[in-house]
DNA sequence: TTATTTGGTTTATTTTATAAACTAGTTTAT
DNA sequence: ATAAACTAGTTTATAAAATAAACCAAATAA
């Protein structure tokens, strides 16, 4: 009837982040804080949580001197992604 | 660039709920646990929230003798179950 | 009559989300 | 040279939400 929907993906920052990131498939942290318009410590989080999943890829680096984190997006990360859109129309228009 | 989601809609048991309730119009509370698969206790929280937010109405009676809970979705549900798809779909192709 | 079932609600616990505080270093102004 | 302010985050503490467990009240069945 209704598929289970993915906890990582209900949250409106984790799902912000993917749609982003399955668009442009890598960027950095401070471009998705700012159009994310959340908290260092909230996003920091919810990067973490993607990358433990292996939804993200997450790499650190030193840019102009000043440490850089590169998110990327993962074909499993993607696979979600697209799954979760594909349940959430059963529940848009559901079949009784 | 992102809508805000509505977070009584990204529960996966409320947004079950008014999937059911939007095309239905009305059920009661065993038909509401059953296909939702929750704990009484749950199913009882989340209508509660969603009646609180004046998603749905609640109106109790007995029937057969036993109490009998029956749930009916709100113009104000409604679209707010709409307009919910309609930021999802943002999500699902964002405009960078 | 006591055991079970129906139909729930309330409360307690676990999980999650968020905000605040902290770390570590860089740049700039004095 | 050093203090102040800024970059780029992480960790931890708190608030909120989700869920499960326990409870309640009445009806029915054994």
């Amino acid at each position: 009837m209704f598929e289970p929907l993915d906890k990582l993906l209900t949250n409106p920052i984790r799902l912000m982040v993917m749609s982003v990131l399955v668009k442009v498939s890598s960027c950095d942290f401070n471009y998705l804080k700012k159009i994310t318009e959340s908290t260092q410590g909230n996003l920091s989080v919810q990067l973490k949580k993607l990358a433990e999943s292996g939804y993200i890829s997450i790499a650190k680096s030193f840019e102009n001197n000043y440490p850089k984190t590169k998110c990327n997006v993962t074909k499993k990360g993607i696979l979600a992604f697209e799954n979760h859109f594909k349940n959430l129309k059963k529940y848009q228009n559901s079949d009784l």
